[in-house]
DNA sequence: TCTTGTGAATTTTTT
DNA sequence: ATTCACAAGA
């Protein structure tokens, strides 16, 4: 069956044989099913909302509905939709579909939200007043055009921030809200409001003159296009017969909606109809007319992974469900086939404190397991060597690296880890952090591309305009700006008239020169004669670039040890284009734009074999491995500070370190660290108040926060910089400590650490410390709780010790 | 126009 | 701790 051939639209028909109700030949895709997951497979109807608990089976259900549906004839490829939360999600689904039915599984669309929504919108750009070159504006750089603007409003004077300006337009666009619409709401005799809607509106101008949306609009603009122009809605509602939609409870407003345009009746085009109250209302029931009923939808989520209302999410979507699509079934999976009883029995006890969701237990059959181990380490480094030190006990015990994971609330938790891993020779991975694509040289590099394929994209142009030193500074850029608004001519074409300018001769010729390398870059990349570039002209053009632009040289001839590797960086961008042609043949500039603009950090899949893999708490979401660290389990980081002020923060908190829990199959560690530095000063820290959700006798704390300061012998890395002699890892050779005061108080967890606070210390006086013996204090710096002796023990030596937390006596 | 130095702010999570 | 922005000087 050659599917890819199918036709994009197909009428109204439903498929090749509509209306099949008893599944046939299915056996094979139900096979080690149990009975709710077999429901959601085989369940036929407008809509079904499939409750997925972690780790129960939901993509193996998802994929086998598609499988179903297009084996039993109910559907073609063209004209299912399936919608996953990244990429990588994207490709995995596609691929588990084709090993069970096979190549039939082409043509299919799946993909993100915003991938679909820029495939639609690169169809249908030009209904609105874009073209199919339109760029995409990604955080960054949506956030530059916007503290142009908050500059030239000044702003600065209403108290409007570039970031605060940009994070008020990303969440009313979520909402699907507008300048104007703002304004008619918003009480606008405040100066600071006028303000705000004056840059909003501004803003969207900007995008529209530059041929761009952000990643906001991909979606809102998506929505709007199929508001204005119903007819070009009804092709999709005609294509897409089957919508799935994974992750729903991270869907926020926008996604709603997009989602509910496409479930309208075919022709239902009197626009928006009660879509606040939820109900579709429609003068003729449209099950009276199969022609025009509107396509099924699945949707798949899970109410205690919820951890993006940050960004919009809204929880009310999987919860209202029912409500929005009357006559829905409701799946619940509630076996869970991934962790040992006692990591879901933890992960059960702590989401139980969230109290406005629904009850949900997960179970499974494969027994307690081994117990989590708890660890408190003196400092962030101390954690990071444990991490490490049981990364490779686990290793020496057949655990393979790829099958470990180590989870952290923000990223620059990984500063300390990839430092100790690095000296414990251990492979790892950091999925997202900075990001490739994020890099100066990097997004220089994409600039000069969208200068070639969207000459509309003022800030690309501008931002290659001196890049590398062309000696074109404000001055001249003011002068290209001008001479453009003059001449109703863009930025890109006024660069073709450096004569006209009216700069000096030297800067004409840079301006003349740069133009006269776009124009060629175009000339490979878009040839004018219309003919289609080869598959390697992105490569080739990008090359070009590079090299006549000078780039290329004025990092190479620079100094700068750090712009080797941006060179290398670079290298690296054009094997990625090669990559890309390799893979798309028929792909142009454009098309390799929008993927690298579309790519996230979970997407960043290249084989992780072999190595640790470490993220965020966020990032991890979807993801499972056999032994999960979840480290910094300390109060202010996780929960998160920032969060404890938000409506719903500290339930969203803990939902966040629900997911991390339930990534683990069999073994769960938990650690935390007595002080952490931030902003280059220590603090101390404090025991998450989640740890005390969890029954102390599912943890086995090998050092707990209740015992760290008093014994055991322990030296704390954290004052103590010897370094450790190989194969001598704190519990190395699997020896753990027979604990004997641990034991006594499993998990307690006590609401203070050590203090001294208070304890009066002067240079000149003895102490005594409980690892390093006695010594003489030197002198003390610092005040209050950073308080730092400057001692030197009789045995080991100077030490510097942070007076409040370490365990010292005064002799 | 570019370089250097000082000071300030940063670190919540991301398609 | 590090990065970034802005100011003053070359």
């Amino acid at each position: 069956m050659t599917d890819a051939s199918t036709p994009l639209i197909v009428g109204g028909d439903r498929g090749p044989q509509s209306g099949a109700d008893a599944p046939r030949a299915d056996d094979d895709l139900l096979a080690g099913l149990n009975p709710p997951q077999r429901e959601a497979v085989t369940y036929r109807g407008p809509a079904l909302l499939i409750v997925a608990g972690a780790g129960s089976g939901k993509t193996s259900v998802l994929t086998r509905r598609i499988a179903s549906l297009l084996r039993g004839g109910e559907a073609w490829p063209s004209q299912i939709l399936a919608i996953t939360f990244t990429n990588k999600a994207a490709g995995e689904m596609r691929e588990r579909v084709r090993q069970l039915i096979g190549d039939r599984a082409e043509g299919m669309w799946i993909s993100t939200f915003h991938s679909a929504c820029v495939r639609i919108l690169r169809r249908e750009a030009q209904q609105f007043g874009f073209t199919k070159a339109f760029t995409i504006y990604d955080s960054g750089d949506s956030r530059a055009l916007i503290k142009r603007l908050v500059k030239e409003h000044e702003g600065d004077a209403f108290g409007l921030t570039p970031a605060g300006t940009q994070s008020r337009i990303s969440k009313l666009k979520n909402e699907l809200a507008d300048a104007e619409s703002y304004a008619r709401q918003a009480n606008m005799s405040d100066p600071v409001e006028r303000v705000f809607v004056e840059i909003f509106s501004a803003y969207q101008r900007a995008l529209q003159r530059a041929n761009a949306f952000d990643f906001d609009d991909l979606i809102g603009q998506t929505v709007y296009l199929f508001r204005a122009f119903p007819h070009v809605a009804d092709v999709y509602r005609r294509r897409f017969r089957h919508i799935l939609v994974d992750e729903y409870q991270d869907t926020n407003h926008a996604q709603y909606a997009l989602i509910h345009e496409l479930t309208r009746p075919i022709g239902s085009d009197a626009g928006p109809i009660a879509s606040s109250g939820g109900m579709m209302i429609f003068d003729a029931d449209p099950a009276d007319d199969p022609s025009k009923a509107p396509a099924s939808l699945t949707v798949v989520g899970d109410s205690d992974q919820s951890i993006y209302a940050f960004r919009g999410a809204d929880i009310r979507n999987i919860s209202e469900f029912e409500r929005d699509y009357p006559g829905a079934k409701v799946v619940l999976l509630e076996q869970n086939y991934r962790s040992t009883q006692n990591i879901l029995s933890a992960a059960n006890a702590v989401i139980s404190n969230n109290f406005d969701r629904k009850e949900k237990r997960l179970w499974t059959d494969v027994g307690a397991g081994d117990p989590i181990i708890g660890f408190t380490g003196y400092s962030q480094h101390d954690e990071a060597q444990f991490v490490a030190d049981e990364v490779e006990a686990l290793r020496k015990g057949g655990v393979d690296y790829s099958q470990m994971a180590v989870f952290y609330r923000t990223n620059s938790q990984s500063r300390a880890l990839e430092e100790i891993f690095i000296r414990s020779a251990i492979p790892y991975k950091i999925m997202g952090g900075t990001k490739f694509y994020e890099r100066a040289e990097i997004k220089d590099a994409m600039a000069y591309l969208v200068a070639v394929a969207n000459p509309a994209d003022e800030m690309a142009v501008r931002r290659i305009l001196n890049r590398p030193r062309r000696g074109i500074g404000d001055v001249t850029e003011t002068a290209i700006a001008r001479y453009a608004a003059d001449e109703q001519i863009t930025f890109r074409d006024a660069l073709a008239n450096a004569s006209a300018l009216g700069v000096g001769p030297k800067l004409q010729q840079a301006i003349a020169h740069l133009d006269a390398v776009l124009a060629e870059a175009r000339e490979i990349m878009l040839p004018a004669s219309g003919e289609l570039a080869p598959p390697t002209a992105v490569a080739d053009g990008l090359t070009l670039l590079l090299n006549k632009s000078g780039y290329f040289d004025a990092l190479r001839a620079s100094r700068d040890p750090q712009d080797e590797a941006r060179l290398e960086n670079l290298d690296e961008l054009i094997a990625v284009a090669r990559e890309f042609a390799r893979n798309n043949p028929e792909g142009t500039v454009v098309d390799f734009l929008t993927e690298v603009a579309l790519v996230s950090d979970a997407d960043d899949l290249e084989d992780a074999s072999g190595s640790v893999s470490l993220m965020t708490l966020h990032t991890a979401k979807g993801l499972e491995y056999d032994a999960v660290f979840v480290t910094g389990v300390e109060e202010d980081l996780l929960p998160h500070r920032i969060s404890a002020g938000e409506p719903g923060g500290p339930q969203e908190e803990r939902r966040l370190f629900y997911v991390g829990i339930t990534r683990a199959r069999k073994r769960l560690y938990l650690s935390l660290a007595m002080t952490r530095a931030q902003f280059g000063e220590v603090s101390v820290a404090m025991p998450s108040r989640f740890l005390q959700e969890i029954p102390a006798d599912l943890v086995d704390w090998r050092q707990s926060p209740g015992d760290v300061n008093s014994r055991g012998g322990m030296q704390s890395r954290a004052l103590n910089a010897r370094p450790r002699r190989p194969g001598q890892g704190r519990y190395g050779d699997d020896l753990v400590p027979k604990s004997s005061a641990i034991d006594k108080f499993p998990n307690r967890i006590p609401a203070k650490v050590r203090d001294n606070g208070d304890m009066e210390l002067a240079a000149g006086d003895r102490i005594r410390h409980d690892d390093f013996g006695e010594g003489h204090v030197d002198a003390i710096t610092g005040e209050g709780a950073k308080r730092v002796a400057h001692v030197r023990f009789e045995k080991v030596g100077a030490k510097k010790l942070l007076v409040k937390i370490a365990p010292i006596t005064k002799l």
